[in-house]
DNA sequence: GGGTCATTTCAAGAATTATCGAAACATGGA
DNA sequence: TCCATGTTTCGATAATTCTTGAAATGACCC
């Protein structure tokens, strides 16, 4: 992943009503949510979610397709892994154990036994 | 973390003078390094460096002190462990292995053997 | 075709953030 | 004390981003 991408993918994440949308699709699943759904929830216009939710899709962390009348979103759970790797290298350099909050998470790769 | 404090972590990150200086911070490790000499290596004015580095610093993934005349900067890989441990779990609500590239960086915690 | 619903685009204004040069501040040494 | 070095603060400007209402687009149903 470039510098590029990620300031990209943060700049996208950096803000408060993305931040929210994008919690919102992830824990949506694949299946995604649409559009109005999503502003109805947060409570925020339309035009103004719109204009949030295409900043998602253009730093390519979520997706977009249409369903009848409604435009489905969806998070890009690959893009937020590539992100959340990109992080990772630029926090530890690859020292093992450097990001101890992921044994909470349980998002690491699974465990191989003996691999250390 | 509060979505608030991680929007903050975010834009701190999301530019990219900032992103530059803060990954320079992490290949420096804890000792880390003097203003003077990122804005050298980054080749960015004094005032421009020290404004952005000192929104690294209000987002609480940077810290300073004084060294004589200098003014020594280091990442928080505390902090940074925090943000990537909530982008985590937003970004797969903890179900194992949704973060595959971490096992290519190598910063997850250790594998116990046994454990899935 | 006409009507309606869901969403996006447009255009304007407000707010925030980034950049720059000049000046100020802090430290150490002569 | 005076000077030199390293860094930050200030003030102004430029650039970017966010918000909003109005209008346009696309899809469905009659």
């Amino acid at each position: 992943m470039e510098t590029n991408h990620a300031v990209d993918a943060l700049a996208a994440l950096a803000q408060e009503t993305r931040l929210t949308a994008f919690r919102l699709l992830v824990e949506a699943g694949p299946e995604g949510i649409a559009a109005g759904e999503i502003a109805r929830t947060l409570d925020v216009p339309p035009p103004n979610l719109s204009f949030h939710l295409s900043a998602l899709v253009h730093a390519g962390l979520v997706t977009s397709r249409r369903d009848g009348r409604q435009v489905i979103y969806a998070a890009d759970f690959d893009a937020m892994d590539t992100l959340v790797g990109f992080l990772a290298q630029n926090c530890c350099r690859g020292e093992g154990g450097c990001l101890p909050s992921l044994e909470r998470t349980g998002c690491a790769p699974k465990a191989r036994a003996g691999k250390a």
